[in-house]
RNA sequence: GGCGGAGUAGCUCAGCUGGUUAGAGCAGAGGAAUCAUAAUCCUUGUGUCGGGAGUUCAAAUCUCUCCUUCGCUACCA
């Protein structure tokens, strides 16, 4: 085991009845994000992606498209660990809920949960739509004149009752207040603590866990007949993977996980559920839950009615992956809803990266390449703007880490281009084309200085853009073994007269390829 | 209905516990420079800080009220 602190976080589980969309693009980049930066900052992260197969919709979508469930689950499970690939993420496990590792460890949480007392058998009954497949509470059912009980979807319901174990969540109320309380940071960001305190307060009923109607799912122990409902067997998948309930498992240690990064609308699940779950079973809680908000399409929610659902591998295709990570985390403060749109995507890919980073630098490595033979100019004899410059850049690892804490992805970006935007105007109005026609040595210092800057810009942006960085890092000649954070600064400044390669574009400037083509996203 | 957010420049948003002429980025306008991916740098905003009332020496920032908008209000995931 590494002696390193630890760090496990996982995203949710995607449910794989369909292809992967841009919100679990979303989700993952970020998720990724956070994990490479916690890698760079030195600790040992387990990363955790993966898919929820189970349930009454894959059935439904299988029967749907003639095929086995199994297979459904096969095929597409392959689309989202492709999906990974493609965005680069760096998980380091992808799990499936229909895998047997993961029977094993439902099953044990179970059965933890039944011998604590928590799970008992009764009869599940409700207002049952037959055309929606779904049940209603009372409230949510309307008669009409024609005395016929309807859902809320106009379907008429009829009282059903099935047998069902229930999980008695009702007995949660005040250990999870007590938790919410004594954990400020376990939900975020704030509005959802809110909301959940509020639920929470306004009473907890016991929750059916398992359905006899299909068998699609995980088996309840000692009752084959029962499957469990999808929330348990979804929501465990976390603790799965670190090889529950071996305790000898490689990853035992990772648990409880720091960070669940998950949507907004499945907070509940995360942070009344589970801790429930978990607090029955004797396990310890996750630190802290955060959902993000969702990506709307020029202000729509994405739908297929409305045509302008997006796939994620042609976004990243067209625009770059790096380019649409960078998008992604710098446009929509991390936690809030987000748009995107082209003209955003292609706005913040000038500007932002070819503009502000890649053009400069290309400006100055192209100078060192002309001017130096390619040789890096040492850090030397430097001028009060000089040591300015620098303090910026140095400062940038303690700065990002403090916003890490919140997650606070989209400042972090903004931090890291403020002090690219400050070396321009540095490389602006220090004029090295012009010193160096008067004062060779004074140029070679303005060109080292750049690169020192570009050299922690680069570092610090591997997260969310870890291709470019590293090809930028490359660039400035930075060994691979020089990488992490721990290298901004004093302690990873490296000797001039090293030799660089030659210098080509970081960023392409994006162009429209002819009008009819700016469609991509809309 | 209940609870909780939000409404600030053309656009996206910062503005913590109230205090000098309300900020940033993008877009727009003018200029400088020419090393560089026609990139960069400088200058440039007469904004009823949603409406109204109140507290205060002083409010975008506190209180009340109204308007608009969004989220949550349990077993599809």
């Amino acid at each position: 085991m590494s002696t390193k602190p630890q760090f496990y976080l996982t995203t949710a589980i995607s449910y794989p009845n369909g292809a992967p969309h841009i919100g679990h693009a979303y989700e993952l980049i970020a998720s990724d994000a956070i994990a490479r930066f916690k890698r760079l900052d030195g600790y040992d992260v387990f990363f955790l992606t993966g898919t929820d197969e189970h349930g009454q919709k894959m059935l439904q979508t299988a029967q749907k498209e003639g095929i086995e469930v199994r297979e459904l689950a096969d095929r597409n499970a392959a689309n989202f660990k492709s999906m990974a690939t493609a965005l680069n993420a760096s998980n380091d496990d992808f799990i499936r809920t229909t895998e047997e590792r993961h029977r094993l460890s439902c099953q044990a949480i179970w059965k933890r949960m039944e011998e604590a007392g928590d799970i008992y058998l009764a009869t599940y009954a409700g207002w049952y739509s037959v055309r929606d497949e779904a049940y209603y509470t009372e409230a949510e059912t309307t008669v009409g004149t024609d005395h016929v009980r309807r859902g809320p979807q106009g379907t008429p319901v009829e009282w059903v009752e099935e047998e069902s174990y229930f999980f008695r969540l009702s007995r949660f109320e005040q250990p999870l207040l007590k938790h919410y309380q004594d954990h400020p940071d376990f939900i975020g960001p704030d509005e959802r603590r809110n909301e959940i305190t509020s639920f929470v307060k306004s009473g907890l009923k016991d929750l059916s866990v398992s359905r006899t109607a299909f068998d699609w799912g995980i088996p309840v122990p000692g009752n084959p007949k029962h499957v469990m409902y999808v929330w348990v067997d979804a929501l465990t998948n976390y603790l799965t993977a670190t090889g529950f309930p071996d305790e000898q498992a490689e990853r035992q240690h990772f648990w409880p996980a720091n960070v669940h990064i998950i949507g907004k609308d499945i907070v509940r699940f995360h942070t009344v559920y589970w801790p429930a779950f978990l607090l029955s079973a004797g396990l310890p809680l996750p630190q802290r839950v955060f959902g993000h908000g969702f990506l709307f399409n020029r202000g729509e929610k994405m739908s297929k009615s409305v045509g302008n659902v997006i796939d994620p591998f042609a976004l990243a295709s067209h625009y770059g992956v790096d380019q649409l990570r960078y998008f992604f985390l710098r446009e929509v403060p991390f936690g809030q809803d987000g748009n995107y749109s082209h003209e955003a995507i292609v706005t913040r890919i000038n500007a932002d990266l070819a503009n502000d980073l890649g053009n400069l630098a290309q400006r100055s490595l192209s100078m060192i390449a002309k001017n130096l033979e390619g040789k890096a100019p040492q850090l030397q004899n430097l001028l009060p703007q000089d040591e300015a410059i620098l303090a910026l850049a140095d400062a940038l690892p303690e700065k990002c880490r403090h916003l890490m804490q919140n997650f606070a992805l989209h400042q972090i970006l903004a931090e890291i281009w403020r002090v690219v935007a400050e070396a321009n105007r540095y490389f602006a109005t220090e004029e090295p084309w012009i010193i160096r026609k008067t004062d060779q040595a004074r140029f070679e210092v303005i060109l080292a200085v750049t690169s020192e800057v570009l050299r922690a810009v680069a570092i610090m942006a591997q997260p969310v853009m870890p291709v470019a960085c590293a090809k930028l890092l490359d660039l400035l000649g930075v060994p691979d073994t020089s990488r992490d954070f721990s290298h901004v600064g004093v302690k990873g400044r490296l000797d001039g007269g090293r030799m660089l390669p030659a210098p080509s574009g970081l960023f392409p400037r994006y162009v429209e390829e002819d009008t009819s083509a700016q469609d991509t996203t809309a």
